[in-house]
RNA sequence: GCGAGCGUGGCGGAAUGGUAGACGCACUGGACUUAAAAUCCAGAGUCCGAUAAGGACGUGGGGGUUCAAGUCCCCCCGCUCGUACCA
């Protein structure tokens, strides 16, 4: 009999569908087991990053019930985002419509592979049976004090007349108009992760089963950092500038002061210094993203204004509004001290400021270490960190700085000017302010009729959408138009997928039975942004008692990429799809034009470079049990993995020659104890099997399967070397566990 | 720029600080076949040597710790992820 995997696949699949074998249900009787994949973004098909992800967590899940566990695992479909409006605009349909038709199509791909998923449970985000629950968290958090409202800078692309996402800017240009964009002050709504950034960051500790670089990520995020705010007074003027600082002991080394071009005092300065404002506008022009800020050059503007020392007579500091300082960290100003500091070094070079040395050192400036402190009145002599202590005293002396914590991290911006994403039930009246949505009122769905050739927020374009009643005074009203970051919804879904009760967001006896996820399995590109998220999210629903458990995820593991040579022709030089490419002893030729083509460096698969192959083929003409084993067999899971079409013909052929064996074999007896007498090759065989077993459980436990893998390999080997089953010959599986 | 990770044969990778290259892919030879494919058996890190015996070299580069380094430490190079409005 031949293996036909089509036939196998689907009378099995069929099997667990008919019966429910993966539905999850309570079972105090049982330990419970919560496997979770990433859930995708429904752009149209899966991609082979899906298939190693879900084949990954399918292996837990099946393992774990195999081994006794109550397992739960779900799947969803992370519905709101940007590239269905692109879609939407592209194909002249509507974000919904190419939405759910995604989801459609993508499910029945995730059937096809054979997963162990318990289907009664899908959600989708976009659907305001799901939404509607995180409206009502908002307005909790709203009523809570963790959402709250404040200016913030956003990309604004003058001709569409809309905010862009920085990946819609591409060199400082919008990546539809082309016009250079500006950044704008605008209003949104901002949650206090920063009220939560000690407990997140000292809880890492205890996620013993996360990887160290995760954690690792996580904690520089927050940057929890130890230093101190000083109070400059302005010569001439009742003006103070607070400056925070990391190296308070520095201060006898203080040589100017330099303030964030969106500093409040920036702005007043401006009003009576037009160059000064020019400045200010030229920063506008500057990218909001970080790495783009930290890369450009460093300018500054000096201003006319000076800066009393706080320790020394008749000495002055020069004030400069510079592009490099940002406004959420700190206080948006700082002092220089060019001798230990070398971005302030490379200023003061530049702006011909003094240098002034505060620590002794042989080595050229700056100096960036610790030492004996010289040129330092009181400090002189003093350690590094006895003058970080005493420095802090003396100011606390003088009334004039203290010791301050500050967190790297943001409060986590919430507001998007999109249309596809759940609207913020929000009402604005001219008389009450900022109202929230009435809870029986909820969900404020989102309308389905929008046109998107109308420039900006299709939201605010649409004729009667968002107007409405003031729930207050009874008075018109506007909604708010914008929507949540759909980090908002992958925030919390892992939580839902306990018991999707139609009345709440959560269950109880399901959330405290089935949290937290006792295994999550994703991409490392998550490692901060979402994991950290979620990890606030969670500590935010506690607070206001909807979940009694602040960490969601017990282990983590995270998935590397998977990637694939690319191919160009040679002549005209166009990316070719790796299905286009025809391979004749190493020398590659398109299929279809004949033209010779050039292999390439193994990269990401993406689209854009078209080393992209479609899972959908690999299944139609090799299985699905081929396309998952081959993802198991070839790298760790963690590391990133290259696809290699002989990779994959490889495993075809392993399921093959299984499935002959199999097949062949006569007798199979399972027995829990030894037979008294043993054959030789049953011994043998015996010796075998155990390790088989011992290492294939330790590779699944420490998540590296393609170790796993290999020692099926190996058993298989010299099981299949055994050619003659005679009776007295019989297999004994012997399962052994500790 | 900053933070994190990775780098081992032709390729994917294996290796509690202790015989580097398990297992697989590709390759070569053989068996089977009229032939090919499939399948089965065998070989193989690289270089020198004769296709032997034997030897030298070998885990991105350079240095160090150690009886012993792919593994630990320092410096450098390259690649990948993230960098707060892609998800």
């Amino acid at each position: 009999m031949k293996y036909n995997p089509s036939i196998i696949e689907k009378k099995w699949q069929k099997k667990w569908a008919d019966k429910k074998v993966f539905k999850a249900k309570i079972d105090y009787n049982k330990p419970k087991y919560y496997v979770l994949e990433m859930f995708p973004y429904p752009s149209g098909a899966i991609h082979m990053g899906h298939v190693r992800n879900y084949t990954l967590g399918d292996l837990v899940a099946r393992y774990k019930k195999a081994r006794g566990f109550n397992v739960l695992h779900p799947m969803g479909w992370d519905a709101f985002g940007l590239p269905a409006e692109n879609a939407a605009i592209e194909n002249k349909t509507l974000p919904s419509k190419w939405t759910y038709s995604n989801i459609e199509s993508m499910k029945s791909q995730l059937t096809q592979m054979g997963l162990s998923y318990d289907w009664d449970r899908e959600l989708t985000t976009c659907n305001p049976d799901y939404y509607k629950f995180e409206q009502k968290m908002f307005l909790d958090f709203f009523k809570a004090g963790i959402a709250y409202k404040k200016e913030t800078l956003v990309n604004w692309d003058p001709i569409e007349q809309t905010v862009l996402a920085n990946e819609q800017v591409v060199d400082g240009k919008g990546w539809r108009s082309g016009a250079e964009i500006e950044k704008k002050k605008m209003k949104g709504w901002f949650l206090k992760i920063s009220d939560f950034a000690d407990d997140l960051l000292e809880e890492l500790k205890n996620l013993k089963d996360w990887p160290d670089r995760v954690k690792i990520m996580q904690n520089n995020w927050i940057g929890k950092s130890d230093g101190a705010t000083i109070n400059f007074s302005i010569d001439n003027s009742d003006e103070k500038i607070e400056i925070y600082t990391t190296r308070p002991d520095t201060i006898f080394g203080a040589t100017f002061i330099a303030i964030s071009p969106l500093h409040p005092l920036a702005s007043k300065i401006a009003e009576s210094d037009e160059e000064a404002l020019n400045f200010i506008n030229f920063c506008q022009k500057q990218s909001t993203k970080e790495a783009d800020i930290e890369k450009a050059e460093k300018f500054g503007y000096e201003t006319t204004l000076l800066v009393k020392h706080p320790f020394k007579e008749k000495t002055y500091l020069r004030l400069f509004i510079a592009n490099f300082i940002l406004m959420d960290y700190g206080t948006g100003a700082i002092f220089g001290c060019p001798a230990h500091d070398q971005r302030d070094y490379d200023f003061a070079k530049k702006y011909n400021i003094d240098i002034i040395p505060v620590i002794e050192t042989k080595e050229k400036l700056p100096y960036i270490g610790d030492g004996i402190h010289i040129n330092s009145e009181f400090l002189n002599g003093l350690d590094t960190k006895s003058a970080i202590g005493r420095s802090i005293k003396e100011l606390e002396k003088l009334k004039i700085g203290k010791e301050t914590i500050t967190y790297r991290i943001r409060d986590w911006g919430v507001s998007r000017q999109r249309y596809w994403g759940c609207p913020i039930p929000i009402i604005y009246c001219k008389k009450c302010g900022e109202v929230p949505v009435l809870e029986e009122d909820l969900p404020v769905n989102l309308p389905e009729d929008i046109n998107f050739d109308i420039k900006g927020n299709p939201l605010d374009a649409h004729p009667t959408w968002k107007h409405t009643k003031c729930p207050n005074c009874n008075q018109p009203a506007v909604r708010e138009t914008d929507t949540f970051d759909t980090f908002f919804e992958s925030s919390w879904y892992f939580a839902r997928f306990t018991d999707l009760n139609p009345k709440q967001a959560f269950s109880r006896d399901a959330l405290d039975y089935w949290m937290p996820v006792d295994q999550y399995i994703g991409g490392v590109e998550h490692a901060v942004m979402h994991l950290l998220y979620s990890r606030f999210f969670m500590r935010a629903l506690k607070s206001i008692n909807m979940v009694d458990f602040s960490e969601p995820f017990v282990s983590l593991q995270t998935q590397g990429m998977v990637c694939h040579q690319t191919f160009k022709t040679k002549n005209s030089n166009q990316w070719v799809f790796p299905s286009d490419v025809s391979n004749n002893k190493n020398e590659f030729f398109h299929l279809e034009t004949n033209e010779p083509v050039i292999p390439g460096r193994t990269e990401k698969m993406s689209k854009s470079k078209k080393n992209v192959v479609d899972p959908q083929k690999i299944i139609d003409s090799f299985g699905a049990d081929t396309a998952r084993f081959f993802m198991l067999s070839d790298s760790p899971p963690d590391r990133d993995m290259e696809w290699s079409d002989s990779g994959v013909e490889g495993s075809w052929r392993f399921l093959n020659k299984l499935w002959k064996f199999v097949h062949n074999l006569e007798v199979i007896n399972v027995k829990t104890s030894l037979p008294s007498k043993l054959s030789n090759q049953n011994k043998e065989l015996l010796t075998d099997l155990n390790i088989a077993i011992q290492e294939i459980t330790k590779s699944i436990e420490s998540f590296t399967f393609n170790i796993a893998v290999a020692s099926i390999r190996t058993l298989f080997n010299k099981l299949s070397s055994y050619k003659v089953l005679t009776d007295e010959d019989k297999f004994y599986f012997v399962v052994c566990y500790k």
